[in-house]
DNA sequence: AGCACGCCGACT
DNA sequence: GTCGGCGTGCTC
């Protein structure tokens, strides 16, 4: 007898293991590997991933697995080992390593319910009968709602009504019904003869199969287009035997309002020569490297990647496409659908939970040669991967934020090896991990340097603010910025304006001399607590008052900041009345397809100014756009992150590229407190080697990344004592067990101290080298659980993490 | 995570 | 003497 592994779709530590299942007989060499399956689990049915067949068990008694929920695996060979690798990397458990390789669609939805034994009726009480009049089951969830379960449960008790648990997939499948004819065209010519004279609409049904050159079925919707008949008409020629009535699954075309132009490969300049080569040589030869595409913005990083795709779609193998969220503009997807035609997949957060599943099946049955996707597209089902590439390699949503807390990097190139193929990270600014390995020699590096029409790089202007406000400017504008803004409204020219949200009031800064307060144990700004009125540092737990004055300059101008784009709209339209503004930020971008109609609209020159956040850094390409102001260029750079000067420079870089993409040239200003900033100024100068050999030794000196690595254990409760308890037992176990080379900071409080009524402390491991990592990072995991004392106390672990929060 | 089992206090 | 509170431990 054959048995199945199985993994069970119950998220704990106690039950991340493989439990055995019976296969039923109907179900023999039916069930594979990579299979989801619906099993019993104590008394209830859960999903699980069938991780291997075997012949013999460990365990006493087995139970038969109640059937499969897929007829092929959806989950490969390939996929399944990663997912292992996955597991020990992350710390996850290994369902979560399972289905975050699938769809949401494919998560299973769980419903218990309360059904009628129908030869019971009669027994049931009065109260419980009326419920079943007309159905013979009714959800558990009602009847708890309805306070119904104690009279339902005596009822369950004495066998009138069973417990039932179902399971069922969330997402299903597109389903149109489609009449195909049923007989040769010359019986339907007879047919229609012997129609009665009335029954015009079935005759033209008929004639209209007839000058079909296919057995091609209609839909409904053909046919009252072709015939003007509707439903009835079809099916009464189903019931004569003429038509046969089938349900086919159909795929949601997201795209389908869409036609794409078609284009072929463009002559490469020589540096795209250059840099392609290598690429074309790692195909042919079947060997996995990883590239560093270096090349400033426009210097058409995404040609090289279009004509190492052909390489490889013409070895009659696949490519991986990852872009970042924000950039999967219709623009970006163009480029690829123009290319590919029909075998490319988009995955991306725009499209709905259906449209997802429906993506991913192209995939899986093998329709699709290419899939271009953010994040998870990572993941996609193909078996015969011939290259992946990650755009803007450096963005931080290639890291997710939670669990499985992956780096789509890590994972791209894990897959790559797996697959003998290339990994090609592009980008204009590339971060300082992969910048550091490419000159290590462990990336090989392409540079493009050139812009592709020669075009001039902008030219940037770093406004100091400070002097704006001793000049007697209060306003967000800089007295530059402002002018430039009239003068482009006046040419009909258009501007974009950036705004960064992030580090909202969190920072505390003098006004006059631009000073920031900073942690003197870490060189990290320290955050502002409004609730305790102090200043803190979120990695050591450095805590101080917040300064009446400037401890640089003495001025009383200092305080907190942060400023909204509404603010910003508001003060827009008190200064300049006549401009046409167009906001993006979460507000105004939430409903789907919004984001697509401010650009479209914008990009129609229906607005002359396009004020934003982030979102509007990328992708961005309009040639009317001469001017892009960035208002406050130094918000981001004092969050409490050793990333935030990195952070800051790239996202200058990438927003100054908005500016003079085409014949008219571009300039940008950037107003900012810190314009002595390395940060800011290599930003302005466009200079990524002076930044990145300064941040380089900033890291060095800090003990960051890429000299050490990072791990970030956050401990949460409800009970701040229990909390700290746990945080300094972790922190002194850390220290035990580490070399002493490793640096184990902490426990402090987290940069938000407490989410949801609970507290949260961290602490924070710098290493070099630290093989046994893992496993001691699990011990504390498997210990803390253990701990009866520690009910409620969760510890989550983030290897290599992005967000220090 | 659920869910059952089981052992104690408040009621018919 | 029973109902139901939630602590404990298991799920192939």
């Amino acid at each position: 007898m054959k048995i199945a592994s199985v993994i069970v779709d119950v998220p704990t530590m106690q039950t991340d293991r493989a439990f055995d299942y019976s296969i039923p007989h109907a179900w023999q060499g039916k069930i594979l590997p990579g299979m989801r399956v619906i099993v019993p689990f104590g008394p209830r049915k859960v999903q699980g991933f069938v991780i291997g067949i075997k012949d013999k068990s460990e365990a006493k008694k087995l139970k038969d697995l109640v059937r499969p929920m897929d007829l092929t695996p959806v989950l490969n060979e390939d996929l399944l080992t990663m997912a292992d690798w996955l597991t020990k990397q992350t710390l996850c458990f290994k369902i979560s390593a399972l289905q975050v390789m699938l769809p949401a669609a494919m998560k299973a939805k769980y419903e218990k319910k309360i059904i009628l034994n129908p030869v019971k009726r009669d027994f049931l009480d009065e109260e419980a009968a009326s419920l079943f009049i007309n159905k013979d089951e009714v959800s558990w969830k009602d009847a708890e709602e309805a306070g119904l379960l104690p009279l339902l449960q005596k009822e369950i008790k004495s066998g009138n009504l069973d417990v039932f648990y179902s399971v069922k997939s969330k997402g299903r499948k597109k389903t149109v019904q489609k009449f195909y004819p049923a007989v040769q065209r010359e019986k339907m010519k007879e047919e229609i003869d012997a129609l009665p004279a009335n029954a015009e609409k079935q005759k033209a049904v008929l004639r209209y199969f007839i000058s079909l050159n296919s057995n091609e079925g209609i839909t409904t919707k053909e046919a009252a287009d072709s015939a003007g008949a509707s439903l009835a008409v079809l099916k009464s020629l189903a019931d004569k035997g003429l038509l046969i009535k089938k349900q086919e699954e159909i795929y949601r075309n997201p795209f389908s309002h869409k036609t794409f132009q078609k284009t072929s490969p463009l002559p490469l300049t020589e540096e795209q020569e250059g840099a392609i080569a290598p690429i074309l040589e790692a195909i042919e030869q079947k060997k996995h490297e990883t590239f560093l595409l270096y090349g400033v913005t426009g210097s058409g990083k995404t040609e090289v990647y279009l004509q190492s795709i052909q390489q490889v779609y013409e070895q009659g193998k696949e490519a991986i496409v990852l872009v970042p969220e924000i950039s999967l503009t219709p623009q970006m997807v163009n480029r690829f659908k123009g290319r590919f035609g029909n075998d490319v997949a988009v995955l991306h957060s725009g499209l709905s939970a259906g449209e997802k599943y429906d993506e991913w099946r192209k995939i899986q049955r093998k329709e699709v040669k290419v899939v271009v996707g953010a994040r998870s597209a990572i993941f996609a089902p193909f078996e015969n991967l011939g290259i992946i590439i990650i755009d803007e390699e450096h963005e931080a949503s290639y890291k997710q934020e939670e669990n499985p807390r992956y780096h789509a990097r890590d994972v791209a190139i894990y897959r790559a090896k797996q697959y003998h193929c290339p990994v090609i990270l592009g980008s204009a600014t590339p971060s300082m991990e992969t910048f550091a390995r490419a000159q290590k020699g462990v990336y090989k590096q392409l540079t493009l340097s050139k812009r592709m029409n020669a075009g001039e790089l902008p030219s940037v202007s770093i406004v100091d603010m400070r002097e704006e406000l001793r000049s007697g400017n209060r306003s967000m504008f800089s007295e530059e910025l402002f002018e430039k803004l009239q003068d482009r409204l006046h040419k009909g020219e258009q501007t974009v304006l950036f705004l960064n949200r992030r580090g909202h009031s969190s920072f505390i800064m003098c006004r006059d001399c631009g000073y920031v307060a900073q942690c003197p144990q870490c060189d990290i700004s320290l955050t502002y607590h409004r609730f305790s009125n102090s200043m803190k540092c979120h990695y050591c737990g450095y805590e101080t008052g917040v300064p009446e004055t400037c401890p640089e300059c003495d001025s009383e101008h200092i305080r907190y900041f942060g400023t909204g784009t509404q603010k910003v709209e508001e003060e827009l339209a008190k200064l300049l009345p006549e401009a046409r503004v167009i906001r993006m930020d979460v507000d105004t971008t939430s409903r789907k397809g919004s984001h697509e109609r401010l650009l479209d609209s914008f990009g129609e020159g229906q607005a002359d100014i396009l004020l934003g956040t982030q979102m509007i850094a990328k992708g961005l390409d309009f040639p009317n756009i001469t001017l892009v102001g960035v208002l406050s260029a130094d918000t981001m750079l004092h969050l409490p992150d050793f990333r935030s000067a990195e952070k800051t420079f790239q996202l200058l870089t990438q927003v100054s590229g908005r500016a003079g993409r085409h014949e008219l040239p571009g300039e940008v200003v950037i107003q900012t407190y810190t314009p002595e900033h390395y940060s800011i100024e290599l930003a302005g100068s466009q200079d990524y080697d002076a930044f990145y050999h300064k941040e380089m030794i900033m890291r060095k000196m800090g003990s960051y990344p890429p000299f050490y690595y990072l791990s970030l254990i956050t401990i949460s409760h409800e009970d701040l004592l229990k909390v700290v308890g746990a945080a300094e037992k972790i922190t002194k176990f850390l220290q035990s067990r580490l070399s002493p080379q490793s640096i184990v900071l902490g426990p402090a409080a987290s940069p938000i101290p407490r989410i949801n009524n609970r507290y949260r402390y961290q602490c924070l491991i710098k290493y070099k080298r630290e093989p046994e990592l893992p496993s001691i990072l699990k011990t504390v995991l498997e210990h803390s659980q253990q701990q009866k004392a520690s009910e409620g106390l969760t510890i989550s672990i983030d290897v290599n993490p992005y967000m220090m929060m």
